[in-house]
DNA sequence: GTCTATAGTGCGATAGAC
DNA sequence: GTCTATCGCACTATAGAC
């Protein structure tokens, strides 16, 4: 017998979600979490450096995705080539039997600007490592960091989408149509800008 | 003569960029920056919603000059042209005097990932406002969010190379470079990505 | 303007696992 | 014995309520 169940952070991270649907992010306290599980707060802050991240935790597994799928895709693929290669790696993460859980979570998160500006946050982490994994391929700086952000727009539109009510397509469809939406933009946009 | 001098959140701003570059964000209290302009912690946060939030609010003249510029692109416009007038309008709220001012601010945020979040947040509220701009103009909701999140993405390089060290591009020269990779970058891109 | 709840930190104590 | 998860307590600053 062990004193202490494994897996404490993921308990923790259920019953926050819980709660938090429940009766909001702001009225629940860190210590209404942890007493949940049979803990007190200060077990929960060593698990999370704060509140709002018990809710972020998973996005490591995210994170990994992308730049795996980035570093996969073939020699000399077009960084937006790179790109979607990270997109269609990133799709694994979300099959269809996440979509009830991630609406609920992303319930969540729209209702909190705190809340909010941690996943925004997350985001340009996402970015700031596929940036990273473009470079580490030879890509310029510039085009690098411009790809690599255009990529996290993609995944964000095809992710609000994917959770929409109804939505029957999946994560992967999504990333492929709007990122090829973005392209036909980007082809209708003017050849000559400057006045 | 008024009991009380005008430009009271200006004075709390000025000083608390002062504070926080001199000690640190998260070494400088409200009650320091309140004090150090002769104020009570109680008046800093009524003129601010929270501490951060003193570092963000000349924020709302770029949101107009953003919308804007998007309301006075011509009819006909792609949204991608759109978007370019949006971004050259932004560019005159940044001219060269503002340069060492702007340097000083983001290397407050680049040190604080609390103001990292609140900075993404602003630039997401951004591309919600241009969104909206482009939806008003008849732009399909999808191509609409693309549009306007990919000309913030185009602001946020654009600041990043303007207040880089010996930059002497001005802010509207480098949106227009950076658009205009961008652009490129996507004709690039693989005309069709799934397999 | 005062008063209070909550977030989050630092440090020491405890108790089981090894 | 060491290691580590947990707890308990004291403390500050934020932020909102009154």
């Amino acid at each position: 017998m062990t004193r202490w169940a494994p897996g404490t952070a993921e308990r923790l991270q259920e019953a926050a979600l819980a709660l938090f649907a429940d009766r909001g992010f702001e009225q629940t306290t860190a210590a209404d979490i942890a007493q949940s599980v049979g803990l007190t707060e200060r077990t929960f802050f060593r698990h999370f450096s704060d509140k709002r991240e018990v809710l972020f935790h998973g996005q490591r597994l995210l994170a990994e995705a992308f730049t795996s799928g980035a570093q996969a895709a073939p020699d000399g693929a077009s960084p937006i080539e790179i790109v979607a290669c990270a997109l269609r790696s990133a799709a694994s993460v979300f099959p269809d039997e996440r979509r009830p859980h991630s609406r609920a979570r992303r319930s969540v998160i729209e209702q909190n600007p705190a809340l909010r500006e941690r996943e925004l946050h997350k985001l340009a982490g996402l970015s700031a490592a596929l940036t990273e994994t473009l470079r580490a391929r030879g890509v310029a700086p510039l085009a690098a960091a411009l790809a690599a952000q255009c990529g996290v727009t993609v995944f964000g539109l095809a992710f609000t989408q994917w959770i929409g009510e109804g939505e029957q397509r999946s994560f992967d469809a999504l990333t492929t149509q709007t990122l090829q939406e973005l392209l036909a933009l980007a082809a209708k946009g003017t050849p000559r800008i400057a006045p």
